[in-house]
DNA sequence: GCTTTAATTCACCAAACAGTTAAAAGAACG
DNA sequence: CGTTCTTTTAACTGTTTGGTGAATTAAAGC
């Protein structure tokens, strides 16, 4: 036993890299959930099982470490969204594969959602001081910049379509319906997150986007 | 001069319904502004002009103030919904006037968005206390849905179009790009909200709902 | 005028809050 | 084993917060 314990080291006691990523962790989920007013200092240090100080020490102020959830947040879609090899796909199905990508994002990611709502609810002034961010400038757009063109050239797709707007609507149908899920379902009396709820509206969605951009 | 002073009777020092109006006026302001958690009841007394306990005296508690805030919101859009008179329009007229106006009524209060964030942050357990909001029940959808029937006889639209999805859908790309304007620009280094994006904006929206909608 | 009722003000609290102090204890290296 | 830097802790501070009890004043009814 003694030599396995050897060979995988015990758990360092201190480790400045997992105290932070604890931080980051429960930082995103109290943030997530109350937002950024809402949040408390006191209970981030309870969730990530650290005490309050080591947050000022690495991270300086509450504004500060809510631009590091934010940044981290950015980071992981990026890096999921780069996976998607959108340019080995005809167009129309490069189109569905990223309606697919956002909605089920969203939905495995509901934290990123509400941060994303309080970032806006403070005009996303922690975004201006934040250079990392506008360098992860989306690549998405130039891809689907680039399938736009090559379904225009084939005749299948119609012309003049701006890709920014064309991701903002992608984004935003799908974004919408689960931003605004609790707010609706209580208006229009009717669960809107069942299984069989949840594939009407992505087939929806996927016809709506299908539907603008294919050419009639 | 003092005979219509008489005629229109000088206002009252007391008046309980300005005062409510007042307070949910200010009420509205900071909520929109900072969110539930982040706005202060000192604040809105401040606002208001009126001293912070009348806000107990006939709210009760901040929760009960934000339901009651929430509720006007929802009045004033459902009041607003009401004289457009869709059913007068040739059914892609009336689905186009209905993005129109959703859209500028977003544009035009900018707070019910901010609102709506806030009350789906706390799951909307503030309305689900409410009856009036759920008796508010969007005629609009019955609306929609009787001119995509029409639409769908007369030979223009597409057949099996739920109007529940799509008024989320019409919403939803409106509402968006709206209530994230800020992280948007931010990413895409380009300001959505000139003249001239927000009229390419509406533009867009028009062709993405109407190229659904309408029959190849 | 006098009384009752409703609207408004004043002064105050206990809890919660973001942020700080000062220093102990582990790790790295000689 | 001693020095130095990093990591961690408990206790504390000054302020802000939502909320309250009781006094006060204007209006309405009689």
């Amino acid at each position: 036993m003694k030599s396995v314990a050897a060979i995988a080291p015990e758990p360092r006691l201190r480790d400045a890299d997992r105290s932070q990523q604890a931080i980051l962790d429960a930082a995103r989920e109290e943030f997530a959930l109350l937002g950024l007013a809402g949040a408390r200092v006191d209970s981030i240090a309870e969730r990530a099982g650290l005490n309050k100080r080591l947050i000022y020490y690495y991270f300086s102020s509450k504004d500060d470490l809510f631009l590091a959830v934010l940044e981290s947040a950015y980071a992981n879609i990026r890096e999921a969204e780069k996976e998607l090899h959108l340019l080995d796909l005809p167009p129309a199905e490069a189109v569905r594969r990223l309606m697919e990508f956002t909605w089920n994002y969203y939905l495995e990611h509901p934290e990123f959602i509400t941060l994303l709502n309080s970032a806006n609810l403070h005009q996303a002034r922690h975004l201006e001081k934040s250079k990392r961010v506008r360098e992860m400038n989306s690549p998405v757009i130039q891809t689907l910049g680039d399938i736009l063109e090559r379904g225009r050239k084939e005749g299948v797709f119609r012309g003049g379509v701006d890709p920014v707007h064309l991701y903002i609507s992608i984004a935003g149908i799908a974004y919408f319906y689960l931003s605004n899920n609790y707010t609706l379902s209580a208006i229009f009396g009717r669960d809107l997150m069942t299984r069989k709820a949840r594939s009407e509206r992505l087939s929806h969605m996927c016809d709506v986007i299908l539907g603008y951009v294919l050419r009639d």
